[in-house]
DNA sequence: GGCCAGGACTCAG
DNA sequence: CTGAGTCATGGC
């Protein structure tokens, strides 16, 4: 076993391990006290997730002022880039937008990072995530690593990989409706046999212009505009993305009428301007938990 | 028991 | 391009 810690002193705007794989951006990532998302804290709690080019297990625990790391291999760089360490959250939070909720929503869950997930796990993820709570997303996506993903030992014990695409792809629609999936299963199954079948890949809109890369990922079965932003806020690095959710269109209503446009390209550039351009996603994600956790719920 | 959850798809106009 | 109808499932 290696095993490292990175102080979080040395992290500008520090860092809080729970709100940044709690707050809905991730699915990948396992509780060891298996409560992932019941909404309440274990600070004791490693986070496990793999690597999946390599089959590396990954686990983290922020104590004592440190983000504690173990692992198969050196995560020391897959640490760093799964929770943005080396973004600048603390200018990030100051360039901010002086808007009252987005303020409020900083103020209220300092260290909350965003995540880099690898980028199919994501997108299969959001596919799934379509009218579901994050809970039952979490266990959907969990199920599918232990119905189809590789088994991985580490420290005494087993791990389930995300299933790679070939991996996936050997599901049936019937399975995965077996599994609690619902209509998305066979979006699943398609999006799958997509990435397997080399007719396209998430990773091919990393490169892309922003709107192009939205584009580009509404080629994959179940992924609308809203899928799409996710994936290339949460996976892609496209830290401008701003996923118009049920939350943030509530918001838009009741706090930014005025960028209301209608359809979701035009009110996507306006609210976009009206969370700072460059990082709206980070506001987005602030604002995203603090009205789903009921914190700005009174206003 | 109706409503809702990090929506997308199909089809008509 | 836009709007209505449809689609599973579990928690409250």
């Amino acid at each position: 076993m290696e095993t490292g810690a990175i102080p979080i002193d040395d992290l500008s705007g520090g860092l809080d391990c729970y709100l940044t794989l709690e707050s809905g951006q991730t699915y990948l990532w396992q509780r060891e006290d298996d409560a992932m998302y019941t909404g309440e804290r274990n600070p004791d709690a490693w986070y496990a997730t793999t690597i999946p080019d390599t089959g590396d297990v990954v686990r983290v625990r922020q104590r004592d002022g440190h983000l504690e790391w173990q692992s198969t291999t050196d995560a020391d760089p897959h640490v760093r880039r799964l929770l943005k360490l080396d973004d600048d959250l603390e200018a990030i939070a100051a360039d901010a937008p002086a808007e009252s909720l987005i303020r409020e929503a900083y103020d209220c869950h300092r260290g909350m990072r965003l995540v880099e997930d690898p980028a199919f796990g994501c997108l299969i993820s959001f596919i799934c995530s379509a009218q579901m709570r994050v809970k039952r997303i979490h266990d959907m996506v969990s199920t599918l690593a232990l119905e189809y993903g590789d088994e991985l030992a580490f420290d005494g014990e087993t791990y389930h990989a995300f299933p790679r695409p070939e991996q996936l792809a050997t599901a049936t629609e019937a399975e995965l409706r077996e599994l609690g999936l619902g209509y998305r299963a066979p979006y699943v199954v398609r999006t799958a046999e997509m990435v397997a079948g080399g007719e396209a890949h998430p990773e091919e809109a990393r490169d892309l212009p922003y709107e192009e890369a939205r584009e580009y990922l509404t080629r994959f079965v179940g992924v609308g505009d809203k899928v799409a932003d996710c994936v290339l806020l949460f996976a892609l690095g496209f830290d401008e993305a701003v996923p118009l959710d049920t939350w943030i269109k509530s918001a838009i209503e009741d706090h930014y009428p005025d960028c209301d446009r209608g359809n979701y390209a035009t009110t996507s550039r306006a609210i976009r301007e009206r969370f700072g351009g460059q990082y709206a996603g980070y506001a987005q994600t602030y604002v995203f938990h603090h009205l789903r956790t009921g914190a700005g719920a009174s206003e």
